[in-house]
DNA sequence: AGCACGCCGACT
DNA sequence: GTCGGCGTGCTC
């Protein structure tokens, strides 16, 4: 028999199959799915691949595989959802087919570890070497293994107990090594799921309202029906939408079917798990997320996989996770970003998750207060059933949003970043001993440092991009590449001294904020302070319970918190990703507003907000002032409708990328060429943009140039861009296209 | 992407 | 002589 063979490299040249001769004595292990070594070219190591298919004959004069290693991971369904991402993602097979592995099998994964971890090769010593031959001749046939055991036991930590199967890694071996005296520990334990180790009080289901009963009722109607069905459950801050989402899952539960729970990544916090342990108990739960270590992601896979975990709550990733038995898929605040993946494969999480609730015949639930216009749309057309929550479920009040609009400020001379109502707002909330919560986003606004007298600013070398000031290490740092300088004393340009930070950042923030509120205690929470582990928890219960007067933050403030004594909330510039270039701003401003328009008086006392903005008749800033999403939507959808953008169409860009600008240029128009004279031979209904410089043109030295591509996205598109880059490829010389990239994304999030 | 092979310059 | 630098080409 001949097996169909996917390596595992991620080279677009290798995505195809391979086919081997299977040995008889294998013939039973060697399934679709297994993990296998092959010969690989004129490769003295075997090299690791996937069984992607099983065939009686081949073309090809083929070798044999060499042995098959741990579990048969995935199944004739794994593989499709597989082949179904490989193309509507631009993709390899092997990349998608890693998503639905157990975390922590491919030796490259490993790899990486040690990579990371910094470990060092040593030489063995006799003693180890004598356990490497043990090794070696019972149980492991690839020379790869051998080494990684080696950088693995050269450390002293590392593989894992209870498991049965890892990194190709048998049981086996792990009692070798646990004989010998080695600790087979994959992670230290210290750095458990701290989630899964609180006590939490029980509690019971609470008292719908009327609009949340209707939503509970036809959803579960729904999953009674098992029918694939769509649900947009659109409720303000506070309506009480997951107590819908807990009401579903018990129902699940308590019908012997999982539930997968998906929310951004940046909301998966302490807060919002434990409302879901109260309610079911952390046997039933498994959480994933990004910051869980190789180990602990095995740990709950494999508790999915057992079926032991029913309720899985996670972020974009935990779409993949083997549910038993799937019931429900709920994805919450599901205009969110996150849920598109930016790296390789560039998968949407609410596709995946449509795909397998079609397949499931399961409902799929989004939710949202201010819904992407793409699930809105769909709504309207009836696609979606739309489940509205008018009402918020406590009985709070609406905030009270005022807009200041920052021109007539500094008309008034006053430049500093507080508008007077703000200043006078915060002063009073000091002296009544309340929050204050205050937001800037700093996208696209960041510090920059410019030469006062010739007007350059000083940009990362690597990258097109202003270098940022960072006030506490006295260092210019780049967001996209991490080169950091030191700060400037004079211009390289005209050699002045006269040199000037502009912009306004977090840290200069709180500056200011310390400066004229000498008393108030201040907490600040981005990107910087939040680099380690839980520490953005931390922040968060530090202000909340230590009951700090200030909180200063960027988008990481907005989502999903719920502070009783936070009244105010002060937006410090809400048009700073106004004016970004890219056609989702206006929509990302609305939502991010109205999410931050919610932190404030969530209890009885009604909350302050205070947007301060230079475009204070922007519809999307008036619209979150009026907390009106309807007017909102008609009024974008309009804009939309115009200038043919999502919702009315789909957008593929196509990056050109080498280190090279003669490379990129060729490849570019080449490209555009072999697509433009498809288009008009075959009259496909395609809108092609000539290739440019992206908005970003340079990070990490790469020459990046864009494509862009309008319509609506089905099979024969894919086909289209596949066959015309291969056409491509063809036709220039190898040179050209050996140090060039071409990188496919559908509908990305961010146009930069 | 790797990896091997092959073709040149530098150095024990 | 031979070690090692990188350019080239191929993978059932």
């Amino acid at each position: 028999m001949i097996a169909e063979v996917v390596i595992n490299r991620n080279v677009k040249k290798l995505n195809k199959t391979f086919d081997y001769q299977i040995p008889e004595e294998l013939q039973d292990q060697i399934l679709i799915g297994s993990r296998v070594f092959v010969p690989f070219g004129n490769q003295k190591e075997p090299e690791e691949g996937f069984v992607v298919g099983i065939k009686e004959t081949t073309r090809f004069q083929v070798k044999t595989i060499c042995s098959v290693e741990g579990n048969r991971f995935l199944n004739q369904e794994d593989l499709e959802l597989a082949k179904w991402m490989e193309k509507r993602y631009f993709c390899n097979l092997a990349d998608c087919m890693k998503l639905l592995l157990p975390p922590g099998v491919t030796t490259k994964e490993i790899g990486n570890r040690v990579k990371e971890k910094n470990l060092k090769f040593v030489r063995l010593n006799k003693e180890t070497e004598e356990l490497e031959e043990e090794i070696k001749n019972r149980i492991l046939k690839s020379e790869k293994q051998i080494q990684l055991i080696r950088f693995l036991m050269e450390n002293g930590e590392t593989l894992i107990t209870e498991v049965e199967e890892l990194s190709g890694v048998s049981r086996a071996v792990m009692k070798t090594l646990e004989k010998n005296g080695y600790v087979t520990i994959f992670e230290k334990q210290v750095e458990r799921n701290p989630f899964l180790h609180k006590v939490v009080q029980k509690t019971g289901n609470l008292p719908l309202t009327e609009e949340q009963q209707n939503a509970f009722r036809q959803i579960a109607d729904a999953m009674d029906d098992c029918f694939f069905s769509e649900f947009l459950l659109e409720g303000v801050t506070g309506s009480g939408k997951t107590e819908v989402y807990l009401q579903l899952i018990q129902k699940c539960l308590q019908e012997g079917k999982s539930s997968i729970l998906l929310v951004p990544e940046i909301s998966l916090t302490p807060q919002t798990v434990d409302r879901f342990l109260a309610r079911f108990g952390e046997e039933k739960i498994a959480v994933l997320h990004s910051k869980l270590s190789i180990g602990e992601r095995y740990d709950s896979w494999n508790k999915i996989k057992q079926g032991r975990a029913q309720i899985i709550i996670g972020a974009r990733s935990a779409i993949f996770a083997p549910a038993q038995n799937l019931g429900l898929i709920i994805i919450d605040e599901e205009h969110d970003d996150s849920y598109k993946s930016e790296m390789t494969p560039r998968y949407q999480a609410k596709e995946v998750a449509r795909y397998l609730a079609r397949r499931e015949n399961i409902p799929l639930v989004y939710g949202s207060a201010t819904p992407a216009l793409e699930t809105r749309y769909r709504a309207q057309k009836e696609e979606i059933c739309l489940l509205k929550l008018t009402k918020r479920a406590n009985q709070a009040s609406m905030p009270k949003v005022e807009i200041v609009d920052l021109r007539q400020e500094l008309a008034r001379g006053n430049h500093s970043m507080l508008s007077q109502r703000l200043f006078e707002e915060m002063q009073e909330n000091l002296e009544r001993k309340k929050q204050t919560i205050l937001f800037l986003n700093r996208r696209g606004f960041s510090t920059f440092v410019m030469c006062r007298d010739c007007g350059y600013t000083a940009k990362c070398k690597n990258c097109d991009i202003s270098l940022t000031y960072h006030r506490k290490e006295e260092k210019l740092k780049c967001h996209y590449c991490g080169y950091e300088t030191n700060l400037l004393q004079v211009c390289p340009e005209c050699k002045s001294k006269n040199i000037r930070y502009f912009g306004t950042g977090t840290q200069k923030l709180e500056e200011e904020i310390q400066k004229r509120f000498p008393g108030a205690r201040t907490i600040r929470m981005d990107i910087d302070t939040v680099t380690k582990k839980n520490s953005h928890e931390e922040i968060l219960n530090k202000f909340r319970e230590e009951h700090f007067d200030i909180l200063i933050g960027t988008q990481m403030v907005v989502k999903g918190h719920h502070f009783p004594d936070v009244t105010l909330v002060g937006v410090i510039a809400a048009d700073s990703n106004l004016n970004m270039g890219d056609f989702r701003a206006t929509e990302k401003t609305f939502q991010i507003l109205t999410q931050v328009a919610g932190r404030a008086g969530r209890e009885k006392e009604p909350g302050r907000v205070i947007i301060q903005t230079y475009n204070p008749d922007n519809f999307s800033i008036q619209c979150a002032k009026e907390q009106d999403y309807d007017v909102f939507y008609q009024t974008e959808m309009e804009l939309r409708k115009q200038l043919k953008n999502p919702p009315f169409c789909d957008i593929i860009v196509i990056g050109i990328h080498s280190e090279n600008l003669e490379y990129v240029q060729k490849v570019s128009q080449k490209l555009y060429q072999v697509m433009k004279k498809q288009i008009q031979t075959e009259n496909l209904p395609v809108i092609l943009y000539s290739p440019l410089p992206a908005p970003v043109d340079r990070i990490k030295n790469k020459i990046r140039w864009r494509m862009l591509l309008k319509c609506k996205f089905e099979d024969w598109v894919a086909d289209f861009i596949n066959q015309s880059i291969q056409i491509c490829e063809q036709e220039l010389k190898q040179k050209d296209l050996q140090k060039t990239n071409i990188v496919v994304d559908l509908n990305p999030t961010n146009m930069m």
